[in-house]
DNA sequence: AGGAACGGGTAATATAATAACGTCTCCCAC
DNA sequence: GTGGGAGACGTTATTATATTACCCGTTCCT
């Protein structure tokens, strides 16, 4: 079995912010991207943690820092830049944004979310989406995006009583 | 293969609506429910398609017809009610509504929207949510509920060109 | 230098959902 | 059949989420 994923298990949290901004940075170079300040630092308010963050939290943090406050296209359309070109995921089912963690390649993560840390936890399991299309093609419909989005409790959060 | 689900090929419609509202009355007296004229309504405005519909279109319609005009908490509580009993499902990723299927026993459906016609199929295939409990599992993650929704093209609108 | 494309500020508005409170009705125990 | 409690629903207000439209300044390309 391969080892669980980061975000569901303790770990130096630091180190995937840094990874995260500079991979993006790549990233961005390497396609001819303009990763601005304000894209870099609503980025780096989303790795903020593995929990998925609504974008009037971010707005909030934003407004609070500079002293002006923030508008709401100025979050959004940092967040578009980053879902285009893959650098975030959004939870349909929780209208919140988490970073993604495999940025370097296209796809679409599968997300796991403890209702109790919050925490998300993205997979890319081509058994389930396989799974999907092939239903999905039993009837005839032609799959082109998919959400997957799980409710339950991570490894942390079964502690017995 | 299974015969393609009925909200994707051309039916006489007014059978589902008749059916379900039939259904969900067997069920509310069978279990001592309430459908009240009300939520039998909403039902009805929900069965009115395939198409998943938004609890501000529903609204519409009902303050349309009676020319007082209704407010959300009167559409949202008969949407809660039906939902708890399983007579419709919530579509996240569109906020909107669509009739269940097959309210007769527990379950979560998995959606097929279509982008053109936006007919909202419901599937139940085991394959699916098997695949992502065992997933899941394998990075220790109970799960508790499922969301699928997939955006594609379903049979009838791929005609070619 | 000129101008198109892009990034981002600002105000207003649209859409989705909930909170809080009051009243009426149904149903059941007595 | 009556008292009383739970449930259903009306009403007003508010909160949360997201988009539209317009403007201005910078960047980049020629």
């Amino acid at each position: 079995m391969t080892q669980a994923p980061l975000a569901s298990r303790p770990h130096d949290h630091s180190h995937c912010v840094s990874h995260a901004l500079a991979e993006a940075e790549s990233i961005c170079t390497r396609q001819g991207l303009r990763l601005t300040t304000l894209r870099k630092r609503v980025l780096e308010l989303v790795w903020a943690s593995h929990k998925p963050l609504g974008a009037y939290d971010i707005l909030g943090v934003l407004s609070d820092e500079d002293g002006r406050r923030a508008a709401p296209p100025t979050v959004y359309r940092a967040l578009d830049f980053l879902l285009e070109n893959g650098l975030v995921h959004r939870i349909a089912s929780l209208n919140a944004f988490v970073g993604c963690s495999h940025p370097e390649h296209a796809h679409q993560g599968q997300f796991l979310i403890c209702r109790s840390c919050n925490a998300a936890i993205e997979l890319e399991q081509a058994t389930i989406s396989n799974a999907i299309i092939s239903s999905a093609a039993g009837v005839g419909f032609a799959v082109e995006s998919q959400t997957v989005e799980v409710v339950g409790l991570c490894a942390g959060c079964q502690e017995p009583t």
